[in-house]
DNA sequence: ACCAGTAGTCTCAAAAAGAGACCAGCGCTA
DNA sequence: TAGCGCTGGTCTCTTTTTGAGACTACTGGT
């Protein structure tokens, strides 16, 4: 771990001559991750990586989405690259959406992420609950 | 991976049972991921790895963020209990934010995926461009 | 004839984020 | 000694993003 932090202070110290000024605002990470980091992009990838999904069976399957950001979101991913729209020529047309290899290849770490979530959300629910109780 | 895509896929039955819906709108781990997936969390954890910062240092750092969403970012990673802040009673008081074991163990997945956007930043700017080419 | 399901778009209201002024207290300097 | 800048914030106002929900067009079933 302490290798990557130095790796990450490297970096730091790189973009800062690479930019001549004393910040990483040009970082063209922060461009990709804000793709994958909006409110609902996780979700949604997380659920394509199970299996394809139509438009209807996303909304179904995550309720509190409204049809707007559902329509927006898709679109995101699919800009970036990671969901491949693929639309079936029946009589009401349906649309299918699928992972790219991309989005796959992109699903590894962020199910990383989520793993860690998973197994931790216990003590961030711990730590909400004591920080909340220190201020009142 | 198809083991990962298998017990993602089990996780959504057993949400899906669970809340006797069709859905995981009460995913706990949505829950995390939301607190740590906000524009400038990552970012500021990714900082923060590094070594401790000061809040006028973060700021210099992180140009583009305004000083209402660093201090809103940072009392929410606090919260979460990502983040430890240290008040240094100096004449114009200091304070230091530093990351806490939580933190840095959240900070493993979270550099994973930062590490996948820095090897493919190309190929979702290419994707980008070629969707933007096909709309045009 | 009417209702449901297909995948969206459009409009309007609410929430979140950004920009920038303002605060108190101290050290430095002119 | 009067101003200036630095410390870490908060407060207000404006702009952007998100959410809620109506509306579209087409078809199959009852």
């Amino acid at each position: 771990m302490d290798g990557k932090v130095l790796n990450l202070k490297s970096k730091i110290e790189i973009y800062k001559a690479m930019t001549d000024g004393a910040n990483f605002a040009d970082c063209p990470v922060r461009d990709v991750i804000q793709g994958i980091n909006g409110k609902w992009s996780p979700l949604l990838v997380m659920a394509l990586a199970e299996k394809p999904y139509r438009f209807g069976e996303l909304r179904r399957l995550v309720p509190d989405i409204s049809q707007r950001m559902l329509t927006q979101t898709l679109h995101e991913l699919q800009r970036d690259g990671y969901v491949h729209r693929k639309v079936f020529p029946t009589k009401p047309p349906s649309v299918e959406y699928s992972l790219t290899d991309l989005g796959r290849s992109m699903f590894v770490p962020l199910y990383q992420l989520v793993q860690w979530a998973e197994r931790n959300h216990d003590a961030v629910r711990e730590a909400r609950a004591a920080f909340d109780d220190a201020q009142a």
